[in-house]
Formats: structure tokens, C-alpha cells, sequence
DNA sequence: TGTATCTGTATCATGTACGGTTACAAAGTG
DNA sequence: CACTTTGTAACCGTACATGATACAGATACA
């Protein structure tokens, strides 16, 4: 279970707090249904909330809601709030300098990735949480 | 150094081989220009041998040629040799079926996984080998 | 004002994946 | 037959994500 799973948990978070409205619901509540603890809920919200996607308070009936309707939040904002990798990785160690395509591999890779990831990002950004919604209410 | 660097050394040792003609490369060699270890290199090789994108031979004098032209093999057919994990993993435990969001976010996000990949691999599937070449010769 | 509640974070334990390394059988050359 | 090289298995250390405990700070409410 190494594998980054916060998008995942991250759109599952957002479609419950989609149709909680504009009640404030707990990091407990959440969790039950993603199935894990707490804490984890809350490390995702933390990401969520400095990319401006939910609202939480502090302190007795706290929580925490959506900040903007379902219709505003596309997947790609999502992606970008709660995403720290790319879709492969780059050489671990620098590639020999004395080799042509050592020299010069790494630019072209890094390039690409970049490429990739743009790619993915508009497609993602193609999604909206309502759709999501829609999909899982079917 | 946890992250998967399978793809860039694929390519890599890729555009090595396409630079050496049809002349045999040892792994030995191969890994001098990566700046890793020869058995990570014959490791990656072993996956563009069973997608039929090189050719190795044991014994003295063996070595790893491309199978194909540069021109032929696109940078898709490198990714799906050597890809093993997805854009974004799914939950690692199942949500909670008791929930209508739980019970049916993995569908989702499973079908969303698939069309995201397969927008990755038409991405990739713009690049051929003898693409990368030509820019890691500029 | 005091108490209970809830978030936000730090910290530690655990599981897993990858890279690096050594070792060795199998295959092929000469 | 001696030598070379691939293909794999096995093991270690590191990196990282999740899971869990603890606690400070913020807030509602009696």
C-alpha cells in the first residue's frame, strides 16, 4: 500500500462533502466512509484547504465544507492540490557526462514529463466534481 | 529514491542501442552511461526483451540490439513495457459499503484511471525513439 | 468563564517498493 | 573446454505512504 492514493481520497472527501450541502462535516464522519482513520482525512483536508477547495473550522460543531460549488471544482484543481509526483520519475543519479545521450537525455526527459503532465492536467480539467457526483449517484 | 525511474532508463538505453547500430551493447557498458549498477540495467532490458522491442544474445560476445528501427517504436510501446503503476492509485482499503458515495467511488475513479491512461499513451504514442534522437543529438 | 469538541500537526511505527549489490545457473563463443 | 555475458534470485538499505497516538490551539455553548 505504498502507492499514492490522496486523489483518490481526496475526490472520494469532496463528493461527501458535496452532498452534505453546506453542513460542516467531521474528519471522524469522513472517515468512516473512506474507510481509514482520522488523521488521514485531515492531511488531505489540510492540502484541500490551502488550495482554497474547502473551508474548516476549528472547535466544537467545526468541520468542514466545500467553498465553492461542486460545478467549480475541476478534477485537475484536485489533482494539483493533492499531487507530489509526476507520471515517471527522472533518473536517480545523473547519467554519465561523458556519454552524448547521457549528456542531454535528462533536458529531453524532463521536458516531456512536463508535456505529460500538461496533457494530463487538461484532461483532468475536462471533469468537474458535480460530474463525478453525477456518476457515482447512477 | 523510491520513485520508478524504469521509463527514463528504458529510454535511455533505448536511444543507446538505436546509437550503436546493429552492433551488440553489454550491459556492462550500457550501465557506465546510466550510472547505475548492470544488473538494474539487464533488468529493464529483460522488459524491452519480452515486449519485442530488443534483441539480447548470452554468451561472449552477446549483448542487446534494438529489434526494430528507432522510427518504429514509439515511446507508448516503451512506457507499457516497463510501466507498472497507474497516474493515481486507488483506495487502498475499500470504502465503507454502507455509504452511497463509498459504494460506488471506485467505478468511478477506476474508469476515470483507465481514460486517464489511455490519454497518457496517445500522448507517448506521438513520440517515436527516433524523435528522442534527434533532440538528444541537438 | 470553563468545559467539551474538533482541527492541525508533530511524532513514531509499519508495510512496501525501488535501487544497488552479490551470486550463480544457463547460454553461447571460439 | 575455458571464457564471456545474460537472466534471475536473494538480500540490504533507503524512501515514502498509511496508520496511530498525542497534544496545542481554536471555537461553541452552557
Amino acid at each position: 500500500m505504498a502507492a499514492n492514493s490522496q486523489f483518490s481520497m481526496a475526490v472520494h472527501i469532496l463528493a461527501l462533502l458535496a452532498g452534505a450541502r453546506d453542513e460542516n462535516l467531521k474528519s471522524e464522519r469522513i472517515a468512516r466512509s473512506v474507510n481509514t482513520n482520522a488523521v488521514v482525512i485531515r492531511r488531505v483536508l489540510s492540502h484541500l484547504n490551502h488550495a482554497g477547495l474547502v473551508v474548516s473550522q476549528t472547535g466544537a460543531s467545526g468541520g468542514t465544507r466545500l467553498a465553492r460549488s461542486p460545478e467549480r471544482i475541476t478534477l485537475c484543481e484536485i489533482y494539483k492540490a493533492v499531487s507530489c509526483g509526476e507520471i515517471f520519475a527522472l533518473h536517480g543519479k545523473s547519467p554519465s557526462q561523458d556519454c552524448p545521450v547521457g549528456r542531454n537525455i535528462e533536458d529531453v526527459l524532463c521536458n516531456l514529463q512536463k508535456e505529460i503532465d500538461k496533457s494530463v492536467g487538461e484532461k483532468l480539467g475536462q471533469y468537474t466534481l458535480a460530474n463525478i457526483i453525477e456518476k457515482v449517484s447512477q
